[in-house]
Formats: structure tokens, sequence, C-alpha cells
DNA sequence: CATGAATGAGGTTTCATTCAT
DNA sequence: TATGAATGAAACCTCATTCAT
């Protein structure tokens, strides 16, 4: 993709017709069907658009540039992983921080194993595109559900943790990440599933009491 | 650049005569400067082998493609972050494990920070690579000196580690990456060099006593 | 031009345009007179959209490769020499042997030394090609009508002619090839014209007769 | 291949030295070699000299531009096979007009056939050659010959016969190459051994008596 | 003489984006 | 608004040829 000077990220039009709301949401499945059909360096608007079912034309009427397309495909994946960490949050207060922990990983592990292949393709997505005020603020929001999470334990040291609490997330979603770009084999998988939430509980607990 | 079916990834020639090894070698910096100058997607070969001061025909001497060149980076790289990694672990072989985990962790922290430029740059390279192989190995390389070091601490229960290992060294390299991609904030720095040791040796510790 | 494995010989959209149509046409011609103005080593795809007068992302909207705009231009050819052949074929229908032989030779002598420039320019051509079959179907085509057109003979032993006629018409062809690769000298061009039709003519009386 | 403005085409030293001659031959064959297992177009000249042997220096030494090493290459073949035609002439005179035209057919077919992959090959060589003039002169001497013969027939008319034998030959010769280019099927083979003696024959005594 | 590293023009092909229809 | 034909810069890679060693 020839990288755009001023590229302008956000989606053209907002969607107030149902029509449109169609379209889009077509154009990002398409592009995921791309991606995973044809990998990511045969990512063309062209064909997304085919697949949409609609002519390029449209594609930018939507989208004023690639990187817009891709960077709304990102952040819808994202914020949907991210909605599922904090719900996991929320449904673990009160809890047992090994409850929370394990609630917390798990909920990590089962969204992205469920698309492992869409998440990979994902990753290099984002490599290519500079994504970084978007995963700063999914962090952010990640990171504040798990500390009002962890403020709910009872006699627990939460003053300063913000940046044990970073440090834990990264490393969930960095080891993820790891595995699923060694494609997810089954024995990494098992290894994550048994040693995340430890690692996690183990970190928390260091640092709480 | 296209990920051809079955891009061959080797060096083409090997040096014979002194002006090659010195060619080579320019080649691999004139990457590395070109990638952290202009970017990943303004990487072309064209612009490494001016940078290098040959011209392009040279650099298809030495290397068949793009991708055997990038290859031949990341290769490199990779090697001196493990070799860093691996020599920590032989240097606190029948130390604390405090200790142990301190001297693994800072040697990733030391070495990935010191070429924070490189080291982010590469990531993205790595993305368009399929590296997956050399990754792997990269981390069995790693997990076994760990595991080594680790066998040396006197009454922990060595036997099944291998998974926990593989998990918590690809916690921490994943928490460096996500840290290095965001462009490395002194408070994510800061939050890492205190927490990724923690991290780290809580996690040992609850599976190894 | 690199012969590719797997090339695509086929033209790759059908003009659903009226502007399309044009193009494609523009292309081939485009392409014949690249060929006899600069010849078949400086045909390119880029002097060929020039001439042409689009851009080269636009020769490869309608040809995948430059093959496959050969293959057309060829194809094209092939199909203009044999059509004329057959009907010189069906016009000679119950006629005497004599001029059976004379009505083919002149047909395939006529057509090609009209457009000698364009006939030997296209040998060149279909020799970096591999137009094998289509060649085949050509020749099956013009033996196919030959042998009809010999079965109206009276009293004639047509039973198993089909491999005499195939190498009549491979003589035939062959010595106009090579009169024309020689640049068609006069000289030549009588010694075929005069030559031509008494081969063919003695060729097939000493298998009917 | 970037066609020369001022090729020269003869090797550029006499072979006086017996290691000249040597090292010439034997850049010829990988020449053969390198095309047969590579492909016309994957025939460079660096390819050949490591096939045979040296560097791509010296194969400059001996061949001013990959042009003149082609030529020499199919000067050679084409001397080979009119030296065998001719000598059929020659062993056939005062012999019959049918021992005439199978014997020239024959060895004709005989050593086209004995090297099918190696004259095939050469096909597509010498159409990026030029070697119109060396064509002329070996079709000349080829025909010197044939009439030579014919002329030891008792009885013919043998004054005009140039021009006869000229198209007989190119037709001959013509048909001999389409069969090759098309890949030498059997059936076609056949085909060519029983009528390609007899269309020469036919013609000739139409000729002559 | 031989070597083989270096050259660099030039070829093919792709693809994000525009705009006339 | 939707379409899809056209654009053309720019990428990758090859290879005949030269010349310092």
């Amino acid at each position: 993709m020839r990288a755009h000077p001023k590229a302008i990220l956000n989606p053209r039009k907002t969607p107030v017709q149902r029509r449109s709301a169609f379209t889009v949401q077509s154009l990002l499945e398409a592009t995921i069907q791309v991606l995973l059909k044809d990998g990511a360096d045969r990512l063309t608007t062209i064909r997304v658009a085919e697949r949409a079912g609609v002519s390029v034309g449209t594609l930018y009427q939507y989208y004023p540039n690639k990187q817009s397309l891709l960077f709304a495909l990102v952040e819808q994946h994202l914020n949907s992983v991210s909605d599922a960490i904090k719900r996991a949050c929320r449904e673990n207060h009160h809890q047992s921080l090994d409850n929370m922990a394990a609630g917390m990983t798990n909920a990590l592990m089962d969204i992205k194993l469920d698309q492992a292949d869409k998440a990979t393709a994902l990753y290099k997505v984002v490599s290519a595109l500079d994504a970084s005020a978007l995963i700063a603020s999914n962090v952010n929001g990640v990171t504040s559900e798990i500390i009002a999470m962890l403020k709910t334990l009872p006699k627990a040291r939460v003053e300063k943790i913000e940046s044990a609490v970073f440090v834990s997330y990264a490393a969930m979603a960095g080891a993820m990440r790891a595995v699923l770009e060694a494609g997810a084999p089954p024995k990494q998988v098992r290894a994550l599933r048994e040693h995340l939430p430890l690692l996690v509980r183990s970190h928390w607990k260091a640092v709480l009491f």
C-alpha cells in the first residue's frame, strides 16, 4: 500500500441511511474474507469491493482510502476484544483473585482462539498501519476495568497498581499474539490455557498482598 | 513486496573475494538505515543498494530477492537477542530465583531498549515475512537455556516446566514488544522495568515450589 | 519476457462498456505497429500502451501479461490465414485437382505476401510463445477442409489421405515461411508462385490416383 | 537479450591454441545444454559459462557478445545438417529419381530427428538472431548439390530447375520444422517419413520429365 | 589470460485512486 | 449515487557486459 502523505483515516460519511450501514459492514466483512483467502499483500481495494458486491468507486464513497478501511476493521476487532475482556472484568467483581485472573485470561483466549485466523491476519494489518493511538486507547480502557475489578478485592493494596496491571495485560496479550502468529499449535495453546491464568494470578498476588 | 510462494530465503553466494564480505555487511547495515530513515514501506531494494553504495544488481548477487535480505536481517537481530538472553541464563546458574528472573528480563530489556528504534522497525519487517520457523527455533533455543538455568535451583520441581517457561518467555517478549510498538513511552518503560522481573519471578515461583 | 510456467494466456475482462472494445482493438493494432517499427525485442508493454494511446495499466486490464497479448495477436493472424485457406477450399469443391492445388496455395501466398511484414514479424513472436496448441488446432481445421475438398474429386482414392494432406500443408506453409523469413526476395517469391502449386498438385496426384 | 547496435557476430579470436579450441567447443556444448535444460529465455551468458566450467570473462574472450555465441552455435548446427544432406546427394549421383528423393529427405529427417530436442531449441534461437545470410548460404550450398545430383539423371530437363529445387528444399525443411516445433508427435513423424520422399519425388518428376 | 564482482538500464507488473458516464 | 475503465508512479528483478584483481 502506498502510504498517503496525509491519509485521512476516518470513514467518510456517517452511516445515517440504512443502505450505508449495510454497505459499510459488507465492506468490512469482505475485507476480512479477502484477507483470509488471499493474504495481506493480495488485499486490494478492488478485490474487497468485488467481494462485497460493490464497485471500487463505492468503496471510496465510504472510506477515503485503503488505510481508513483497514483502520476501521482493526478498530472493530480491537473493540470486540476489549469489550469481551471488560465484560469479564465486570462479571468478576467481588470474586476471588483466582477467579479474576482466570476470568480475564480466559476471556482473552476464548475470543482470540475462536477467531484465530482472523486475529492472526489482523496482526499483519496492524503492523502496517500505525494504530498506536487506537491500541493505547484500548489498553487504557481495559486496564481501567481491570483496576476497577481488582479494587473490589478485600484487603488488597491497590494504591499504585496501574503499571502492574499494564504490564500483566501487555504480557498476556503478547503471549497470546506469539502463539497465534506461530500458527496456534495445540501444544502452545495448551500451555497458554494452563499457564496464562497462573502467570497473571501470581503477578497480581505478588503486587497486591 | 509480494510474498512469493516458494521464495528462496537463503543468501545467494558465499563471498569468496574480500570485497564481497564487505558488500554483504554494507547491505545489511544499509537496510537498517533505510528502515529507520524511510520506514518499512519505503524500504525498496534500490534505496538499500544506493545507501550501501552499490547497485541493485549487486544486491541481487547476494540476496535472491527482497525477502531473503530482510530475512537475513531479522535472523541477525533475533540471534543477537537470544544470544544475550542465553548468556544471562548461563551467568545465573546456581543463583537465587530472584536473580534468575531479574537477570533474564533485564537482559531482554537492555538489549531491546538499547536499540529500540531498530527493534521496533524490525517488528514491522517480521510481520511481512513468515519468519515463524526462525522465531520458533529462537524460542526453543532460549527456553532450553532457561530450563537449564532453572534446573540449577535446589529443591525445585522442574519436571514439567517446559510449557511454563514457554509461556513466561512469550509473555515477557510480548510485553516488551507492546511497549516498543507504542513508541516506548518512559512511563511504560518504567512499568516494564519494575514489573517484568516480578511477573516472571512470581510465575516461576508458583510453578516450581 | 520470461516464459512464466503457468502463464494465463486468456484475455482478462470482457468489454462491457463501449470504450473497452475500442481499447482492446487499439492494443492489438498497436502491438503490430510496434512490432513492425521497433522489432520483436523492442516490443515492450509500455511501448504498446503508448502507441495505443493508453497507459500500461490499461493494457493489463485486458491482458494479464505480455504473453497473453501476443497470444491474442497470433491467434487473430492464424485464424485470418486459415480462414482464407478454408474459403479457398470451399470455393474449389468439385473443381479439377489442378484448380484445387492452385486455389489453395495461391490463397496462402496471397494472404501472407499481402501482409509480408506483419507475417514475418509474427514468426518471431510465435517462436517465443509456445503456441503449439493453437497451431495444432489451426492445422487441424485447415486439413479437414482440404480433405473435404479432395473428397469431391471423382474417382480419387481418398481413404487414408490425412497424413498426406498434413505433410503437404506443412510443406507449403513451411516453404512460405522460409521465403518470408529470408526477406521475401522477388526471386524466391517468383519461385514460390511457380512451384508451390505444382509441388502440391504433384503430391496429391501421386497419392490420389 | 539486449540487441547491440553494432553487434559483432564473429568469434573474437581464432582458436590457434589447443586450449582455445577446447574452450570454444565447451562453450558451444554448454550453450546447448543450458538451452535444453533451462529454455531459450533462461539462457544467460553466466549460466553458459558456469556450465562450461569457465568464468563469464572467459566466455567474452572468445565471443564478443551473446549473439556471436548463438550465431556460432546455429552455424555449427546448420552446417552439420547441410553437410549430411550434401553427402546424401553425392551418394546418390547416377541413382534413380526415387532413390535420390528418398536419400535426400531421409538424410534430413535422420539428422533432425536424431537430435530433435536440440533442433527444436535452435529454432527459437535462430528466430532471435537474424541468421538470414547464414541460412541463405546454407540453402545455396544444398541446392547446388541437389542440382548437381539431379544432373546425373539421364534424359532429364535440368535447364531451369534452380527455383524448383529451392522450393522443394524449402518445403521439406519447412515441413520438418513444423513437426519438430509441434513436439514431434509420433503420428506426424510417421506421416513425414512416409510422405516427404513422395512429395519431393513427385515434384521433381513433374519438373524434370 | 582468467576470474567474478559490479553495473544499471530497462523490462514486467501491480494497485490505490480518480472521474466520466 | 454507483460504476468500472483508466491512470501512472513505483516496485521488483534480470542479465549482457566490463574491468580491477
